[in-house]
DNA sequence: CAATAAATACCGACTAGTTGGTATTTTTAA
DNA sequence: TTAAAAATACCAACTAGTCGGTATTTATTG
């Protein structure tokens, strides 16, 4: 595949996510797709094999970015301190920061925006969704675990759902900053989060 | 309106909300919800103006049905309890209780379910969205309130912030329970809002 | 109490436009 | 020159919505 071809595929699924997460996957169509990526119906279908394949490559592209970002966050964060607990403290923080420093309301995620229609894809897609949210909550429970080894916890908690309460808090408040055209309900639900753990494990 | 009519509405709404939250409101057709309402295109738009019209009653109903099940079970927990903390703690109990009863899978929330497609909605019906929101907001605030009013909370928090996490982990748990097909997600996050109100001021 | 008028509830064929997708041709760059 | 990349033209199925008409209630009145 020439640059010429991946700069394409990357300008197709850069529009596609942005007006899928505006209207919905169905309520997005092809010919929105194209018409703002500037290629036309025969230049898609050359890199897709049809629709659900762009949902497929969408989801892939989000979890690999996703990844990225966390990632780099918790490097930063293990930078700024040895601590378990301050680590993963501060990488709430960083994460709740960078959300602050957008300009425009934060378009979703797109993992939610597809499991609310995820009836209409087939089997791997739904797994492909169910792999991002266990990457999470692996993510999260790693640190939780070298935490808890540690410090003990004020009350007993099941450590995996309390790792799953990072996707829950980010989740809920990106539906939040959406509805209320206002990014600092994901600010605010993250750091909820993170006051839980301190009142938890501090 | 008859009897006949007001049957036919609430079985249209009440297929309509089935298979909208199953695959979206763009990915589900009029011609899907008459065929499987037993009625035809020609009572359907009898009823109903179109299909954004369809959305806007969906709306109106669910946050009715919401509205009664939020009350009895704040009535339930007022009369087990005097204290403003122990009635809400009874509460989110209650909720999770009930969704744990349920048999199959939670549906998921339609005002969750439809802010991930509203760009293609008027603003009309963003606002009611809002106005969902906002009313579960104000229902756990005003318990809050009255919690912080004879209980120092441990850290300090915004109230708001607070209430608003009430939602936050309700609809995080539900896309959980949606992603694993489980409803005990839906129950552990709820029960995570319960224990950090505990922690905060008990 | 009937006969009838009028409103309500519903039907299903139809249309104009949109949808995802295909087959064929042209352009581009190595 | 040739293979990849993109454009053009097209199609069949589906879409939301319309329309003329019919059945069923409800209201009116002689």
């Amino acid at each position: 595949m020439g640059k010429r071809a991946s700069n394409t595929q990357e300008r197709i699924l850069a529009t596609a996510e942005q007006i899928i997460l505006c209207k919905g996957f169905s309520g997005t169509s092809i010919d929105e797709i194209i018409d703002k990526a500037a290629i036309t119906k025969g230049g898609f279908f050359y890199h897709f094999e049809g629709k659900v394949d762009l949902a497929r490559r969408l989801i892939l592209r989000y979890l690999e970015q996703d990844a990225k970002l966390f990632g780099d966050l918790f490097e930063q964060a293990d930078q700024l301190s040895e601590d378990p607990l301050q680590q993963l403290l501060i990488f709430l923080k960083l994460f709740a920061n960078a959300i602050e420093r957008l300009e425009e309301t934060h378009p979703g995620c797109l993992v939610a925006g597809l499991t609310y229609e995820n009836q209409q894809f087939d089997e791997e897609i739904r797994e492909l969704i169910r792999a991002g949210v266990t990457s999470w909550r692996e993510l999260i429970l790693r640190r939780l675990e070298a935490v808890a080894k540690q410090r003990p916890s004020k009350l007993a908690v099941e450590l995996t759902e309390l790792a799953d309460m990072f996707t829950t808090c980010t989740e809920g408040g990106l539906l939040l900053a959406r509805i209320f055209n206002d990014n600092r309900h994901i600010v605010t639900q993250l750091l909820n989060y993170r006051t839980h753990l301190r009142l938890l494990f501090e």
